[in-house]
DNA sequence: TCACTTTACTTGCGAATTGCAAGCAATCTT
DNA sequence: AAGATTGCTTGCAATTCGCAAGTAAAGTGA
């Protein structure tokens, strides 16, 4: 890879295919933690694909992974400061597609609320990552 | 497609690939117009998948495609206002990657500009493309 | 007007990626 | 000790990608 150096590209090269913004969206603003959750998205991603783009996240330094101390079958992935900093692509993203798709499942007012509301909603996905 | 309606899968399934945000940051922050001047960008897109990520832009109603007036080999290609409201989406995308990517080209203050400024750096490139 | 160029594509084809189904090792649970 | 759960890996067919070449329509220069 490493077709230029647009910082646009730069991010394309790491989340640019159908699904790892979906794993974002999941780890990011949905709080889920392990690769199970993950699975269980309506969108439905295979084992396969799932596990492949969790390397390349972590290979970025978008995600950790860790095992979990309480069950040793278990794994915790969680987002560095790296993929935390990810949250407003996410939101914007969000609020571009609740605002165009006619038959969204996002609630109507969540884009006007986060235009009127921008940085305390990123204020809120942030804290929360960080908290635990 | 149309794999479920979260705001975000909507998004993905019209620009989740390597090349459709490209395309869009060259019509939508570089006032890129025809097939030629899409084609020229350092990342080098082949002329087919062009040629399909232009199509699917159109059909998303995201892009309008019309012949030149001044010369009939020549098409055309400028973002709707649906593409004009991924103007955030692509400069949130370039503040990250210029952050988190070492060997950005972007300049050193466009990231802490953008942040800083915001509104006025979108204002700035969506009354351009309204404005031819 | 007749060859030549330019523009925006399309077509073929091998290579890489995707997605479904199975399988599997390690770790709990009963 | 037997069965379930978790986080994967493996096989394989099907789709998609990307390079190279080709093409039709329109414009240009002699």
């Amino acid at each position: 890879m490493r077709r230029t150096g647009c910082p646009i590209n730069f991010g394309l090269e790491i989340f640019g295919d159908r699904w790892t913004l979906l794993i974002l969206r999941d780890l990011l603003l949905q709080n889920k933690r392990r690769f199970q959750e993950l699975l269980q998205s309506d969108e439905g991603i295979a084992t396969n694909i799932l596990a492949d783009r969790l390397k390349r996240l972590e290979a970025a330094g978008v995600i950790d992974r860790s095992p979990d101390p309480a069950d040793g079958r278990k794994v915790i992935y969680r987002a560095t400061e790296k993929g935390i900093a990810l949250v407003p692509v996410l939101l914007e993203i969000a609020a571009w597609g609740a605002s165009h798709d006619a038959n969204t499942d996002a609630p109507a007012d969540f884009a006007p609320g986060f235009k009127s509301d921008r940085e305390a909603t990123i204020a809120a996905f942030t804290a929360r990552l960080r908290d635990d």
